[in-house]
DNA sequence: CTAAGTGCAAAGGTTTTGCAAGTAG
DNA sequence: CTACTTGCAAAACCTTTGCACTTAG
């Protein structure tokens, strides 16, 4: 995702191209996941003045372009991530909060039979999968 | 589960029986899936005067003693149930957040190519698939 | 120019914490 | 009795909203 396409994403719609949402979706691609507030602190050591607010409306826009989304993995953190190349699936150990991600399709078999069974179309950027991560799991 | 393994669990570790904790257990086994905010307005319908505040520290309480889980469904919102029975996966539609149910048994092949591939031991009963339910996915 | 975007401050909602009063065992 | 629990109030978070100022196009 480079600065023109999000300009030109930006155009389609009739909005602007500022420095705040070029520096946002940097940061959700230099992180590659990351909460609002660790979007935040990464913008802040380039353009020390964007407000945290900013940074929550410009994820939200983002993601209504399409250029990024988000997963809820542990307690709540609310965690955004890049549109780009392989999805993959989250696993987050609940004891070291620890995440990994492995290719989203290795859901595919499950999620086709919980489509035929259910109707239910998953979306395996969004899924978390919750466990014991190899270092937790191990010692329990 | 009955208020007599409750107060057997809790004389093990040397904790008190109280009428909130066995209030606050049955809410959670008579709703299924409950928000903290849900418990309380349940075990309000007997004793009007439990707070808010033990309703969370007592879900906590359950939670370390096994007797509920918690998962993190729909925009951070943390969802308690019981552990009892059968253990199931969450279908969150990401539009109308209706909540529906698999059995967690057809995670498992997913789960074993998991732990086989990554050491990563996947807690069913937590996980939480997102993605759009027949009613939602049909008119999109 | 002027509509879109930002920053600031304040409000909203949820969850946690400190402490004095209450109570199970 | 006495240590565990609770209720209350306040604090701590995280996220959203209203509004005036700024700025991209």
């Amino acid at each position: 995702m480079s600065d023109t396409s999000l300009a030109e994403v930006l155009r389609e719609r009739g909005l602007r191209l500022t420095a705040q949402r070029q520096l946002v979706l940097e940061a959700v691609y230099g992180l590659g996941h990351a909460t609002p507030e660790q979007v935040h602190a990464k913008v802040a050591k380039t353009a020390a003045g964007v407000n945290i607010t900013t940074v929550y409306r410009t994820l939200e826009l983002l993601e209504e372009l399409g250029l990024v989304t988000h997963a809820h993995l542990s307690h709540g953190a609310t965690t955004y991530h890049p549109v780009v190349g392989e999805q993959h699936v989250h696993l987050v150990c609940r004891i070291c909060h620890a995440i990994q991600e492995v290719p989203a399709a290795m859901l595919n078999p499950l999620a086709s039979k919980i489509e035929k069974e259910r109707g239910f179309q998953v979306d395996p950027a969004h899924v978390a999968l919750f466990g014991l991560c190899a270092r937790c799991g191990g010692n329990q």
